[in-house]
DNA sequence: CCGAGAAGGTGGCATAGACCACTGGTGGCG
DNA sequence: CGCCACCAGTGGTCTATGCCACCTTCTCGG
């Protein structure tokens, strides 16, 4: 009754805080103490040393690996960007993008993805999963839904070598003249970190993209998720005039 | 020994699904049963079911209130954008942007913002923290650093009403023309989620831009954190010549 | 009639302990 | 000498339980 403190401080932030020192005070790749000997030494129990390590996790400062330890992770976590932005990430420009097809199947479009391509829910659509990645190392994963009509005998050798645009238009004939897309931001679920390889529910980007010829008729639908730990969106915009490209992001002053 | 089932389904995952189903069977904003009732429903301990619900939360599908319950969530989770993106979000356009400014100081640049404006440490800058609103709902906070030399004069009052970029101009003679501006998926910290309203580690955008004004001098630096639960970006792209912003995200086909 | 306080329900935090699954090293066996 | 089975240590999951903070509601007293 007496003074009944503030009690600001809950235990799960003191052993997060703990944990960023200790993680400071060593190189990115070493190991740090199992769960058990920090919640000794902490004085904690071990979900709640667990609960602090999660979070860390998701914010990229650690690494779990089962069976054999944590480590501190090699990348500099998004949250502390803005402190060392210069020796940031890898440049979108460098790296050599190559694909794997996951799936391949013509399937039905359903009613869904019929709307978006203005095709019947029967229609064929050919439905693509393939990742996507930078020298080799998993960036993201991408599911694409292309009108069956428009690109007879595709095959996934065609996903995996080259621009995808580039066979649209040198094979099938269609070009590619514009796209209304959408970025936001998510975390992976389970098959996206698994495939991506980055822990669940880590920050990604998702993107979905609507492609048109230029005839107006809808070539492309995709939905694709990026990791949010190795890739970012830069770009370079000008104003002076009011154009559309400077205003996408809503109001910047 | 004998058959040793795979047991793919952990609880936590049952859990979640149960709860998947009993949302898309009531509406947005309408109570679910307390944790405590669930767990006996379920056959699980509260621990389990909490965790389930946790990533519920994060990823937008559920909301807790401390005292009152738990809910199905207002806005379409990320995740399942893909499923019903017409009737998405609000549109960027739409809206009225408001803002509420939450620190405003002249301070030293410091090394880190120093290099950015291409001012020395010790040289002073106006930094200012303030909260973006749309229809007085929190949708971002934002970070500006200015180098004070450029702003003379300016004031809190300034942030709140009108455009930034305005108020440069006319007031201040400084013309932006050209920006460099990096996008990447976060989740927000303690801060964040105070000020713009979402649970802690909720998935956000990361912005960080740089811009120019005509003569090449740097103008401002900003940082600022976008809730991803109502905010996402939406551009139209044009291909046909290999310009810029189309290749902006990376190989696109 | 209305306001203040008590009671009960809810989510928030933390504990101690158990068992499972995976990894890597080590020692025994072929 | 080489291979493989075992085992100790690690993270992964789950249980049962307690107490606290917050909100709503009901009731009782003014």
């Amino acid at each position: 009754m007496a003074s009944e403190a503030p009690r600001s401080a809950l235990k799960r932030e003191r052993v997060r805080d703990y944990l960023m020192e200790l993680v400071e005070s060593r190189a990115p790749g070493d190991p740090i103490p199992s769960e058990r000997a920090l919640c000794e030494q902490l004085g904690v129990s071990r979900p709640t040393l667990r609960s602090a390590v999660d979070e860390l996790v998701t914010t990229g400062v650690l690494l779990r690996e089962h069976g054999r330890g944590m480590f501190v992770a090699r990348a500099k976590i998004t949250q502390e960007l803005a402190q060392d932005h210069d020796a940031l990430r890898l440049p979108q420009a460098s790296g050599t993008w190559t694909s794997r097809v996951l799936e391949f199947d013509t399937v039905q479009a359903g009613a869904r993805v019929g709307r978006k391509l203005h095709l019947s829910p029967a229609a064929d659509v050919v439905y693509i999963a393939r990742l996507r990645l930078v020298d080799g190392e998993p960036m993201a994963i991408e599911y694409l839904h292309v009108p069956a009509a428009l690109v007879p005998g595709l095959s996934p050798a065609d996903m995996e070598s080259g621009d995808f645009y580039d066979t649209l238009r040198d094979q099938h004939g269609v070009r590619v003249h514009e796209a209304v897309q959408s970025i936001e931001p998510t975390v992976t679920n389970e098959e996206e970190a698994e495939l991506i390889g980055v822990p669940v529910l880590s920050p990604a980007l998702l993107f979905e993209r609507l492609t048109q010829d230029d005839t107006g008729r809808p070539v492309e639908y995709v939905h694709s998720v990026y990791r949010g730990d190795r890739y970012r969106i830069v770009s370079r915009l000008t104003l002076a005039h009011p154009t559309s490209a400077w205003r996408y992001t809503g109001p910047p002053g």
